[in-house]
DNA sequence: ACACTTCTTTTGTGATCACATTTAATAATG
DNA sequence: CATTATTAAATGTGATCACAAAAGAAGTGT
């Protein structure tokens, strides 16, 4: 019985779900951009069946609001909302931080240092969405170490609601300083230091957003 | 120009949507327990459109979860993911229920103390359904004090998920106890102290799943 | 220039179908 | 009786269509 390995090619579904969900988490849309169910079907080359679902999933997770009329739109966040999910960070990110603590040997922390140079390069250039992208990364990376998939799984659905707003925030803002806190915070992981990292990716998260909100 | 209130009448899978979550998170489900698109449609008296859009929207939103064949299914929690359920609870609640505090005037206390009735008559009739709705009523009526919808939806989030472990979990220990601890949560929002509140709230909900994972 | 109406286009919703894959039920084999 | 092979039923995916509601464009009149 010649078990073949499975595949398991991905729908198409699943396709375009990961390729939209990463362009707003990456803010290449902007906030209270419309996106239409035939108007996906046709760029992704598919029926509207596929489309419609993706943008549903992407809608039920926050990453996009449904008007009353029932139209699909990247959401346009208040200054109430992004100062409650900037608190869900600050709150979360901590606690996962903390957790990976455990688990982060200097393969990580290696790691972690070459990501942050790819943000001090993004920064250099002015590249807003390299800056975004490697800044994620920063972050994913260190948490996925904390073995925590629930509560990595709300973090990423934070970051997907605010991916349009940070864009415009950064468009706007620009994004003048290197990640000064990444380094507390790899200082924090060398020395084993809980509360300090806690602390360090708290001011992390929340300093960006802090600045908007006023 | 008369203007006519607009029912907005719900679509289907609008009704559909509300009335599977309800059941998964009072814990009319059990754990493990397999949804079809066609089972759900003919049950509802739709055809399979509404009916798959809802379970993939439930899916999203970790209500389900999809097996690798594309089967949906109440998810079964592993021991790990289920404390890491209740430590986002420890973590989400507590913070919600501070920021609630300042706003939790008398005729929200009264309507708590007339929910908590409920509770112990739920108790003593062994209704393990009555017992988690009114249980999670509580909660949500005075979370809805804290005007924060994001935090809200994720505290929801997380029941839905553990919908139906919970529903298991009474069945099986039994709900003996009336909830000593709402008495201190609200002993805590009459005095207005705050790290009384979270305090508390914060074993109110981690106690329950505690016993369960060990 | 502006408000209001009319008409055209766009859009989401629900239904139905075909198809491939998976699950189960049944039969066959040792 | 247990195991494997075969067949039948069930299931999710994607496509297409009809329809009503909404949004946008074009007039229309003051």
């Amino acid at each position: 019985m010649a078990e073949e390995a499975k595949i398991n090619e991905p729908s198409f579904q699943d396709r375009i779900y990961r390729e939209l969900r990463q362009k707003i988490m990456l803010g290449d849309l902007t906030p209270g951009q419309s996106l239409t169910l035939r108007g996906v079907a046709e760029s992704y080359e598919v029926s509207m069946t596929p489309a419609r679902e993706v943008l549903r999933r992407l809608a039920a997770e926050g990453a996009l609001i449904v008007t009353n009329t029932g139209r699909f739109m990247t959401p346009i966040l208040s200054n109430d909302r992004l100062e409650e999910l900037a608190a869900l960070r600050g709150l979360l990110e901590p606690e996962i931080a903390a957790r990976a603590l455990p688990r982060a040997h200097l393969t990580l922390i290696d790691r972690l240092q070459l990501i942050n140079s790819r943000i001090s390069q993004a920064v250099i250039q002015k590249e807003p969405i390299s800056y975004v992208q490697a800044n994620l990364e920063f972050h994913r990376s260190l948490y996925l170490r904390a073995q925590a998939p629930a509560i990595l799984a709300l973090v990423e659905n934070i970051w997907l609601q605010i991916g349009p707003t940070m864009r415009n925030l950064y468009e706007k803002v620009g994004v003048n300083e290197t990640p000064v806190h990444h380094l507390s915070i790899l200082a924090a992981l060398k020395s084993g230091n809980e509360s300090e990292l806690r602390l360090m990716v708290r001011t992390d998260v929340t300093k960006g957003l802090r600045m908007l909100t006023r």
